[in-house]
DNA sequence: TCTGGGGTCCTAGGACCC
DNA sequence: TCTGGGGTCCTAGGACCC
């Protein structure tokens, strides 16, 4: 989806078509004071009642900048302060979940619709396999492809882009290739010509780190990559990573769509309005500590999962992260239970430093049902044991 | 000008078991 | 008294993605 989040603010608020928008920070109690005075009217709130990004104080990051901002360099995962001094007249919205995920939802099942393999890959991206869908392969899939945004853009006024090619890392780079509201094709015998000029970070799986390393070793295209032995890759990359490089590099790529997964775990974390300390500030990160742990149950609860692996997550004013976790011997979904395993992780860790943010997360997930399940099972077997 | 929140997967060492 | 190899699970950190 192109600029989701700020894509969806822009059906509320139609009067900022064109104008450099930010979607970012928290919910503010401006903000509310704004929709409460124009109830279902927010079409209509004049232009100059909206904040703007110079007047943001905070610490927070841009998650979705329109296309007129990213004119003035903003973009996404970008700090506010830098972007506020790229692009103070930028108006800024704070972001609702609630809103992007019902959108989501709204434009996945369209695409459900027309070709059922589909894989999630988070509220504005989704893999799918043409391959067997009716029409699919006519026009190299651009036929099927124009019909979803057709589709898509009727049911809900958004665009996206999309990307066919023969598999799903080359149709993820594809998908770039004509944004906004764009369909371009990649067949394999396009790879060399289309994808290797590009830089090696343009592939989905090379990050800043990995982009670094080859640059270091002079490798900046994917076709200079390319060029590499797959042996050299190993040897300065490891086994599994290297492999993976070369692979990639030629396109080649055999994942298959995944359209059904269970999540692995759930979390919640909060960065602090300021840093805080943990005896200085002992009843305030309390608060919070049992708030994230009643949030994290409740998401537990809501959507059918127990866990038995409790973890807490920190990170110092210097940025350094340290996490700890605890497998205990049954599953949980209990604010009470989270909180009193999650507290003895925190007595593990290092509390000299200031914290910045506190998280608790539950791994080791089962669906609820599957919990009682196994506990029926382990009662029979243990009663089968004593005879 | 400091850098969100929610995830997944991988690695590597150690404990423990057979 | 010294010494196997395979396998699983747990834990901490880190890279990466949306």
């Amino acid at each position: 989806m192109d600029a989701f989040y700020a894509s969806v603010e822009l059906l509320r608020y139609p009067q900022l078509k064109g104008l450099p928008v930010v979607i970012g920070g928290g919910r503010r109690s401006e903000d509310e004071a704004l929709v409460a005075k124009y109830g279902d009217r927010l079409a209509d709130i004049p232009l100059a009642e909206f904040p703007l990004l110079k007047d943001y104080v905070g610490r927070g990051v841009i998650t979705t900048a329109t296309y007129p901002a990213r004119q003035f360099g903003v973009g996404s995962a970008m700090g506010m302060m830098k972007a506020a001094r790229l692009c103070p007249q930028a108006i800024m919205l704070p972001v609702d979940f609630v809103q992007y995920r019902r959108f989501s939802r709204q434009f996945k099942d369209i695409i459900l619709s027309i070709a059922p393999r589909m894989e999630d890959r988070g509220v504005d991206e989704v893999y799918i396999d043409f391959t067997d869908v009716p029409g699919g392969q006519r026009e190299g899939g651009r036929v099927l492809a124009r019909l979803m945004q057709k589709t898509i853009f009727e049911a809900t006024g958004l665009t996206c882009s999309i990307g066919v090619a023969p598999n799903k890392q080359i149709a993820k780079m594809a998908s770039e290739f004509n944004k906004p509201n764009g369909i371009s094709i990649v067949h394999e015998s396009d790879f060399e010509t289309m994808i290797w000029p590009l830089a090696c970070r343009k592939i989905n799986g090379v990050g800043p780190k990995a982009d670094a390393k080859l640059k270091s070793h002079g490798i900046e295209t994917i076709g200079q990559l390319a060029a590499k032995p797959r042996d050299w890759l190993i040897a300065h990359f490891g086994k599994s990573y290297g492999a993976w490089l070369h692979a990639a590099a030629h396109g080649r790529d055999d994942r298959p769509v995944v359209t059904e997964s269970e999540p692995v775990s759930m979390s919640r974390e909060t960065t602090f309005d300021r840093d805080l300390h943990a005896v200085h500030d002992k009843a305030e990160l309390g608060r919070i500590f049992t708030e994230l742990c009643v949030q994290v149950a409740a998401d537990l609860k809501r959507k059918g999962y127990a866990g038995k692996t409790i973890g807490i997550k920190l990170r110092y004013d210097d940025f350094k992260i340290a996490t700890r976790d605890q497998t205990i011997d049954d599953y949980t979904q209990d604010a009470a239970t989270i909180r009193r395993f999650a507290g003895l992780c925190l007595k593990r860790v290092p509390l000299h430093k200031r914290l910045r943010l506190l998280g608790v997360r539950v791994g080791n997930l089962l669906p609820q049902d599957d919990v009682e399940q196994a506990k029926a099972e382990q009662r029979s077997g243990e009663s089968a044991s004593l005879f």
